[in-house]
DNA sequence: CTAGGGTTAATG
DNA sequence: CATTAACCCTAG
């Protein structure tokens, strides 16, 4: 809670994060080499990375709830044993992604190879393992995952097609005081492919079921019924989008800009 | 280069 | 005064 010398910026937690995820804890120098982060972590060390990932985890590790009472820490460098493997991670990692991996069966039969995003969901799946704590997972904290794969994508997807834009911080974090009414953005933007309608389906399964086992959840135990169903029309995932962000923006999420990117 | 330890500084 | 967060140093 302490704001003391140079903070870090969200943009260098997420890419952060982000690298971590993606490349796996340890191998600093590869994620600050990258040239997705480079830009972001530019002013960051190697050590830096470490530093601050050490410290995000320590405070991960005793967030939310204190009850430690049963747990299976699915702290940070969780996955530093081997980073080649992503798969293993998962299945290391647990019960709960295993649940996630039956709800979305419509999923795998609408992976279409419009464009080069194999492990996005795998990412997903590892990204919220990660953050998923075993009495339950904020949804803010989802939502902010999502909206982070979300604006990857979109970068992703400026690389493939054209100018190789390099990552600018035009917009960090502001609070919008406008926050609810961005879903119909949001739609255009989760229309744009499928990857990103995964990694929300997804987060929906997650967050429903993290919910319903973490306190009473009522209408979370229909919504997820009623999420399974969408996921299943596959059509509906707009709707689920939607649904997600709403309940996030009603939360606390700070964030999400405009997709007004220059292309 | 990565991991761990220790120190400094600010906030609550 | 206690805790968190960054920064720096040392060891493997």
């Amino acid at each position: 809670m302490g704001a003391p010398k140079q903070k870090w910026t969200s943009e260098e937690e997420e890419a952060l994060r982000r690298g971590v995820l993606k490349h796996g804890a340890g191998k600093w120098r590869t994620i600050q080499k990258d040239p997705e982060f480079s830009p972001v972590l530019s002013s960051r060390s190697n050590i830096d990375l470490k530093d601050k990932w050490r410290n995000l985890s320590f405070s991960a590790s005793g967030m939310g709830s204190r009850d430690k009472t049963r747990g299976p820490r699915t702290t940070g460098p969780s996955c530093s044993p081997l980073s080649t493997s992503q798969a293993s991670s998962q299945a290391s990692v647990a019960p709960v992604a295993n649940k996630v991996a039956e709800a979305p069966p419509g999923a795998e039969k609408k992976q279409q190879e419009v464009k080069p995003h194999p492990k996005y969901g795998a990412m997903i799946l590892e990204a919220l393992s990660e953050l998923n704590e075993p009495n339950g997972t904020e949804l803010t904290e989802i939502c902010s995952f999502i909206e982070v794969d979300t604006k990857s994508y979109r970068l992703a997807d400026s690389f493939a097609t054209r100018t190789p834009a390099p990552i600018k911080a035009s917009a960090p974090k502001q609070k919008d005081p406008s926050k609810p009414s961005k879903v119909s953005k949001n739609l255009g933007l989760f229309a744009t492919s499928s990857p990103a309608l995964e990694a929300a389906m997804a987060a929906a399964a997650k967050v429903a079921d993290a919910e319903v086992k973490a306190h009473d959840a009522h209408d979370q135990m229909m919504e997820a019924e009623r999420i399974l169903k969408m996921a299943e029309k596959t059509e509906s995932l707009l709707t689920i989008a939607a649904e997600i962000y709403d309940r996030c923006s009603r939360g606390e999420i700070t964030t999400l800009n405009p997709p007004q990117r220059e292309v």
